[in-house]
DNA sequence: ATGCGATCCCAAACCGCTTTGGAACCCCGC
DNA sequence: GCGGGGTTCCAAAGCGGTTTGGGATCGCAT
């Protein structure tokens, strides 16, 4: 016995042939309960694990879901989005016992990298990030056959298909709703990149909110970019020093949002006092809004829950190709820290 | 033809065997150069790709390599700088054509899920990521023949394995060097967390640093935790409000250092002039330090880069299981930001 | 011509599992 | 005592490649 225990050696020492061992263990009905028990106890003793090579190969099934990072994605605050949604993700396949293959391919070579998937086989579907406009990933995913569920929605594509997304649009709204409610009325976004579809609904709730109270929207308070602390904090001091400065932020995420902060304070300004400050909290592990009291008031939705619902999503699309395509819009909540307050009712002094 | 092309059907439209079309494909010799390019040509023209289950199952390897995340990790900060370093072993793997996987596994499960890649054969090796003290899972994956580097150093290990690190002793005691230099005397570390075995080694380095010039180490100038923005503020804020407060802060991570900063700048203080600050700068693709000119003096190693370099080792290893073990010790560079400088003359205002 | 090593190609075994199409056996009713 | 219907098991044919062990064919020296 040089390499691990195989079926065929398991059988011999059964004295049963592999078919009834393989039957046995996979759960079929034409063998004899006994016979299933005494296998069972036969493979756990000579600790026997089926090979996934040789399962593959037989059931024309790759038992595992690839994520495809794609360069475009690499430098980009996605980074460590991706990160825990992956660990969401990860989580559903270690419980369904399917296995995760990450690629990481350069800018502009995804396409390529879903259709080498699909030809070798590897994989039995995959899962979209970092969605944008009219994605095509999605028409080239259905024209390939190759199940998938998106994580964001693409707003433009005439095509139907699984997705899970968290209501930014609405989150963003009451948002902004909020702080129209504690008085404010300049009030800027700090946006992430529009060339994704969450940072375009995001904007879009944002300014739903401004209009219906009959407020317009100044192209001044408006930005967008990388949600990293540093153009959060160039943005928010670009504002802060203009003339008709805002009196409330909106941040795309938590790191802008503490760019935004540094710039409040450096100004002398309290936050929440002078300045209020909502971020979108994406509840990432090792970036905390605060250990019990939330630092920040935040619309807070879990980007690692929303890997794991995708997977659960994707798993059963694969185990039921046919079925029609799932959707899932998950709400936002609204958690109320300590970046916000009611409107200063006297302007603030200028720097 | 309703699956995809395989190696009979593109054999059959050759007028050859399945063996020479292979052999032509893989660069065996005996086969005749114009034998090869017919071969060649009709793979290209029907869009022929070897089904990889076949191969791994022929072969007997999985062609893939595997990444355990397990829950003790999950939590923490190295969670970004996972991202990274998997984003750079990724850019190995999809040039060699290999598969990553990665497990998500709960905490203290990753025993059992190195166990079960051995035992399924889904990888050909893995990569161990998240070194600790005298680190169990060195001598688990040689007792079960698993082909490994790791990413750091475990002390106290009898083993003999292939490693790849960043000098993080020498790294520490170059920037203490470079505080003290400047004449800074009360130097503060905010560490990471003690149990990974990087940290061990960063504090060494700077202490001895501090011996090494007589100075002796207070151990309330020294703390350890994980490596958040928040951690870095509540640590920092405790020892710049404590009597004979330090005047130089070492931080173990740019989020820390960042927390650290706001420390400062919060007690009217200004970086670099009264209160100097060192990170530790893993350069991830989405904390940039600074755009043009860094912002953080810094000991700069780039993980993405050491995720490339990891992968590379373990590839070579797997395809010469018989080659003694690598070693790679990573030099990090000193990068001179905007937050050092002189300790003041006076010392600074109580507040 | 004959022998002989290269050169080029092929038939068939094999990797380790699943799955199809029976076979053997038993129980039962008529 | 025999046909029919369950139950329980098995032999063998895949899955789609790789790899072993030759078999032709050819050029060339003998």
């Amino acid at each position: 016995m040089t390499g691990p225990m195989n079926l065929k050696e398991l059988s011999l020492k059964l004295n049963l042939s592999p078919t009834t061992v393989s039957r046995a263990l996979n759960g079929y009905p034409e063998v004899k309960a006994a016979t299933r028990e005494r296998v069972a106890a036969a493979a756990k003793r000579f600790n026997y694990s089926p090979n996934q090579r040789a399962i593959r190969l037989a059931t024309g099934r790759a038992h595992a879901v690839g994520h495809v990072i794609s360069g475009a994605l690499q430098n980009e605050i996605m980074n460590p989005i991706f990160a825990d949604f992956i660990a969401g993700a990860g989580e559903t396949y270690s419980r369904e016992d399917f296995d995760m293959l990450l690629s990481v391919v350069a800018a502009e070579g995804d396409e390529a990298a879903y259709r080498a998937l699909k030809a070798k086989g590897t994989v039995d579907g995959v899962i979209v990030q970092g969605v944008r406009l009219d994605d095509p990933r999605i028409g080239l995913l259905i024209q390939i056959g190759m199940p998938f569920v998106t994580h964001g929605r693409a707003t433009g594509t005439a095509h139907d298909y699984s997705w899970l997304d968290v209501n930014n649009r609405r989150a963003f709204q009451r948002a902004t709703e909020f702080l129209l409610d504690l008085g404010h009325r300049r009030i800027a976004l700090v946006n992430g990149l529009e060339a994704f579809d969450f940072a375009i609904r995001r904007r879009a709730g944002f300014t739903d909110a401004l209009t219906a109270r009959g407020i317009s929207t100044d192209p001044g308070l408006m930005t967008s970019g990388e949600m990293t602390e540093l153009s959060g904090f160039t943005a928010a001091s670009k504002m802060l020093d203009a003339a008709d400065a805002p009196t409330a932020f909106l941040a795309s995420s938590m790191l802008s949002g503490m760019g935004i902060r540094r710039a409040i304070e450096g100004r002398g300004l309290a936050m929440g006092r002078d300045i209020s400050l909502i971020i979108f909290d994406d509840d990432l592990s090792y970036l905390r809004n605060g250990t019990d009291v939330p630092i920040f008031t935040a619309t807070r939705s879990s980007v690692r829950e929303a890997g794991k619902i995708a997977a659960e999503m994707l798993l059963h699309r694969i185990a039921n190709p046919d079925s029609p395509p799932e959707h899932r819009l998950l709400e936002a909540e609204l958690i109320i820290g300590q970046s916000t307050g009611p409107v200063p009712v006297s302007p603030r002094a200028k720097v």
